[in-house]
DNA sequence: GTATTTAACTTAAACGTTAAAGTAGATGTG
DNA sequence: CACATCTACTTTAACGTTTAAGTTAAATAC
């Protein structure tokens, strides 16, 4: 028996041995039957949808149909008063049979709604974004909202770019993963007043800030209890691999660990303190600089988990074990980080957690379900999630190393 | 010297030891100068855009300070004809001076398009799409389209109400990586009369698939060479992990496969065969218990990366190693399976190439450059990066493995 | 039983843009 | 010089919806 509709041709293709149907061990929850019975069959759709097919219906349509005014079907679709029950039922009922779907534009035009939001990350591809992204395009999705999605590519002026056209086109808010310090585009979106949230960075200065709503972490306390982490390891000569120097992440995430190296009387040369920009490939080759030569760190501390993975294959390559030669710490806790083999203790977060809540955020604030003129700042908590790329499991911390007394 | 602008109040955080200017190496080429030389300084941009704040200007603002009509402010802004040398000029900078947007909603009522696409895929969060989408949405952005992400997770019900949306929002075309083979939806998109391009997954049937455009990979082959590999290193009790049946290229890579294991003579057991729909959570579900059971297989094919790694968890966590206990195989050569200690020998494919691939091919479509009656498909070549989870490294090929003679 | 309110509608205008059709004046043609 | 053609415009209408401001006729109030 054939997997798939007879119909669909896969047949061709399904006829033996580890196919046969008796062989299939289902181990998926979501999945359809294969006989068809969830899910509606291709004919059935077709019959119903025929009608709707070229020139798209409007409200007019509807109108004329029934000989009510276009105001009048409107108020219907929408649930407004004013309409009777049985003109009402008429109109609720054509409209689903002759298929009618509302023009966006036209609705746009006179609400200045687009029931859209925007996600503007660095890159999509940094395993950093994806479970953010997700969070934040399920909330939207749940509460009606569609999402779009820009890379800026680390430039400043791709940012620009998107915003201005974010002004424009039909975005109702969004979702800024990418302030700088330093941001000219954070006051291009105060000016074309779209609204927005930041997430995972902010803006640090007091004045901008206290306006501003955000969704991030205790970047300084995970960072700090990271590099503690190390120290306590008995770590003296720890090389900083930092990200964007203009984002309030690794402002923090820097600010953490000085002062805990401070605890222990530890300084970072500045040959071993690298500004990488959150790029894996930078973090590689920094590492790879600074295993070449004769003065070696025994650990590194990198500001995300993205740019340790980097130092780890510079690490390897250069013929460093981990963490027997080196100890490695990272940060943001990505899915790869788990792995049997990578197994990077970092500081963790949920990122999935931070888009829902910042998306949110952003759609109460577009429903004008916020308090106005309150701004709201969440900041979540991390852990620091030792695995085994600091070696802990392997010897411990080092006891005698008491905070203000060793040297 | 502090490293941000001074106003930006993080010159609060950085101003001792290794946050010294001083220290800086900076590994990243795009990244902009600590005194703010490259990037417009806030003021400069406060004072150009001061003007646009509050209610927008419009086409009819511009024609009435110019005493011209709003066709012909319109068509100046449009580089259309029937506007003289001096009108236009004038047009031209009052419009950039007065910083006017044009109406997106408006625009789309009367030309019926939105100059955005969707992306419709199963999940972000899949290691698999994140590259793909990074493609599409670099490609769109170029030719002045935005993208709009669509997450179905896996669920035909979900795909139908995001179809549903997108017939009446505004999107101009759609490119879908979800299609099953008894897929209503894609019927729903044909009804609808939405452009769309398939990617990676394809409808076999031929009877839809010859006026169906498509971007692809050669999924047979791949898996072919894949299975093929494992059998000439010796395996002959192999467990297969499949992805979604309902989709194009499980089926395709189940084919391969078995063609592949027809040549050595070997049969998969039925209970071997697991369908895993593309979830690293079904594949380390399944792996683990099938490695609980006395007859135990000595190699893993699985249908993509993302499910050999749910599979090599579930091995490391039952005690085996890979490669010596248990070879590994998987499809797609994600981010991932090259890190070192992972090194998961694979399919490999460019999901980057691929979704700039569709997204050409839409847009050129959503253009009507394409040939109208001719549907374009485009098929990849793949091909079969060894790396160490099958040991070839150790012991290499088989000698008297030779196809057709052996057992 | 008249005045007032309410329910169920309709009409007209508006949102910002473009497309189609029209006009007035300049230029060219024979 | 009469006619056609071209250029640079303008006017009008349309896209599909909602909103504001009527208009009835029935229900309610006193």
């Amino acid at each position: 028996m054939p997997v798939c509709d007879p119909d669909s041709g896969s047949h061709l293709f399904l006829n033996k041995d580890f196919n046969d149907q008796a062989a299939f061990k289902i181990f998926d929850e979501n999945k359809r039957m294969p006989d068809g019975k969830d899910g509606n069959p291709h004919g059935k759709i077709n019959k119903l949808v025929v009608k709707r097919t070229m020139s798209k219906i409007t409200i007019k349509d509807i109108a004329r149909h029934l000989k009510v005014s276009a105001t009048t079907v409107s108020n219907a679709l929408n649930n407004k008063p004013g309409v009777g029950k049985v003109a009402k039922k008429k109109i609720l009922k054509l409209a689903k049979d002759m298929g009618y779907q509302p023009n966006y534009f036209a609705k746009g035009l006179v609400s200045r709604q687009s029931y859209a939001i925007g996600l503007i990350i660095t890159n999509i591809a940094d395993p950093f974004y994806p479970e953010l992204a997700l969070g934040v395009q399920e909330y939207a999705s749940s509460s009606g909202y569609s999402t779009m999605l820009f890379n800026t590519n680390h430039s400043s002026e791709n940012e620009k770019r998107i915003i201005e056209m974010i002004g424009s086109k039909g975005v109702d808010g969004v979702i800024v993963s990418t302030a700088r310090q330093d941001d000219p585009n954070i006051a291009l979106l105060d000016d074309f007043q779209i609204p927005y949230v930041l997430v995972n960075r902010l803006i640090l200065n007091p004045r901008n800030a206290s306006r501003i709503d955000s969704v991030s972490l205790d970047n300084y306390g995970g960072s700090f209890k990271a590099a503690t982490h190390l120290c306590r390891l008995g770590h003296k000569k720890i090389a900083v691999i930092a990200g964007d120097m203009g984002s309030s992440t690794a402002i923090m995430r820097t600010q953490g660990a000085r002062d805990a190296f401070a605890e222990f009387n530890i300084t970072i040369p500045p040959e071993w303190f690298m500004v990488c920009g959150y790029k894996k490939e930078n973090a590689y080759r920094a590492a790879r600089d600074i295993l070449k030569r004769s003065k070696k760190p025994t650990a590194f501390l990198a500001q995300d988990d993205n740019m340790a993975l980097g130092v780890r294959e510079a690490a390897y390559e250069s013929g460093f074990k981990i963490p027997q030669d080196l100890a490695l710490v990272g940060f943001n806790d990505i899915n790869i980080s788990s792995l049997t083999g990578i197994e990077l203790t970092t500081v963790g977060q949920n990122q999935y957690t931070m888009g829902l809540t910042c998306a949110e955020m952003l759609i109460n604030k577009l429903k004008h379900l916020d308090r106005p003129g309150v701004s709201n700042k969440i900041v979540l908590e991390t852990k620091l999630i030792v695995r085994k790329s600091c070696g802990y499991h392997l010897k411990g911390y080092v006891d005698d190393m008491i905070p203000g007394k060793n040297q």
